[in-house]
DNA sequence: AAGTGGTCTAGACCACACG
DNA sequence: GTGTGGTCTAGACCACTTC
């Protein structure tokens, strides 16, 4: 029997707090430094809570904090007995934000309106016209909405709201503020679902959208849910040429 | 001097624990609960964490762990002195996650294969080929590579390396690992930067992707670095019709 | 001045998974 | 069993902001 199982020549400590901002943020930085610098690898082991505890000088919860907070960024993977080691791949973890197009027109300092094109009630699985989430013979508020930067069209919005569900919209006319807008503020959510693709603008989206027949454009399509309960079904088309979504992520700092 | 200030009728508690999981999550839920139910509009102030301790009859580390999250979630806004109230617009937050390729149709149980379709080092700035974040004149390792979804073109990816910064690119063939797979587990990084945006198939593209010329794609661009250092460029492209991002978002779960 | 959230401590018990 | 992270407590000091 050896005495030390090969003896690890225990690695330098070599972690540094820069001295900015809260202690849990410091440590948090200063542990992702020694994993950027390749100090400790994918899948390599880090000091358990309480050996960073010792080295830190610090408190078991400030450790804790620090490293959750890894773990939720997706760098680390925790686990009990087992240690935390650093994660395999962590790309799953690419974000993008989404944000309503009034919002992000402000900030580029554009000019925007919105135009109500049409409003009706119609019934869901009528018309070409199915929404899923819901059985057919549903009620449907019908609303199309363009929105523009500047005058020109950035986004189509034709949106389905469950009517049944809230006959208020009956006597709301958006005039004031648009039904994305109208929505957030007086209907409660809690689920969205999301998807993000490109199409080719019909003949009708494109005399719409004041682009070509045929021009790429990108589609979102939104569907919100309250307990469950849809709420409401929108389809956002925006001019590939005009509108991107963008997003940034650092590890340093936390997210986006 | 009236006695009372006008008696706000002390509204009735109603917060609700579910009995599942830690208890932070429970009060989590619980306050969640009454901002979707409407109990707590926009704007509102919630109770302060000294009166949710009493409440909830926990400790205040508990209760910030709780609402803290709620906070990161956007669903309400910090404040000292002033309080925690509930966000007036939460719709900034909506999230896409933006996967590896092989990831995404290893989840479909799609076959994936990719193969490198050109390969050769250039001259940044020449050949229209300029990618801002690097000086002219710099060295890149161009890379082309299409991705493959049960022997069907999914993804064409279009990578520029920073070759000067990382010469030991010059030897890796990316036979075993994909370009995207290699850099995550042999470089490290830490700022991503995206952009997706919808565009027109060229003849070129539309030949690679085996689409019709002018089909709608998706185009997703991302660069990547380390502390500040231009790693890779890529520009991915997507057939519009073949591929789709997807998200969901609850609130009463925690993120995504 | 006073109330709020932000952070930190030093302890504790527990569930879990590995040996 | 034993070490790990997950959670919780009861206290504390501080910074900020509104009152």
């Amino acid at each position: 029997m050896s005495l030390v199982k090969k003896c690890t020549m225990q690695k330098p400590p070599s972690f540094v707090l820069d001295g900015q901002g809260p202690l849990f943020k410091q440590i948090g930085r200063a542990v992702t430094e020694q994993i950027l610098k390749g100090r400790y690898k994918q899948g390599e082991r880090l000091p358990s809570e309480a050996e960073l505890t010792t080295i830190f000088d610090t408190s078991r919860q400030t450790v804790n904090k620090a490293i959750s907070e890894l773990a939720k960024h997706g760098l680390v993977e925790r686990n009990r007995r087992a240690g935390t080691v650093v994660s395999w791949q962590f790309q799953e973890r690419f974000i993008l934000p989404l944000r309503d197009v009034s919002d992000e027109l402000e900030q580029n300092n554009q000019i925007y309106e919105y135009r109500i094109i049409e409003r009706k009630v119609i019934t869901n699985g009528k018309g070409g016209i199915t929404w899923g989430a819901l059985p057919a013979g549903a009620n449907l508020l019908y609303l199309e909405t363009i929105h523009l930067a500047d005058g020109l069209p950035v986004q189509l919005e034709t949106r389905y709201i469950n009517f049944d569900a809230f006959p208020e919209v009956e006597h709301e006319t958006f005039a004031e503020r648009s039904p994305s807008k109208w929505l957030l503020e007086n209907i409660p959510w809690s689920e969205v679902d999301h998807t993000v693709r490109a199409t080719n603008a019909s003949a009708e989206l494109a005399n719409k959208l004041g682009v070509k027949v045929g021009a790429a454009c990108l589609v979102v399509d939104r569907q919100t849910f309250h307990r469950g309960k849809p709420i409401t079904f929108v389809h956002l088309i925006y001019p590939g040429d005009r509108f991107s979504i963008k997003g940034k992520f650092s590890l340093a700092n936390g997210e986006e």
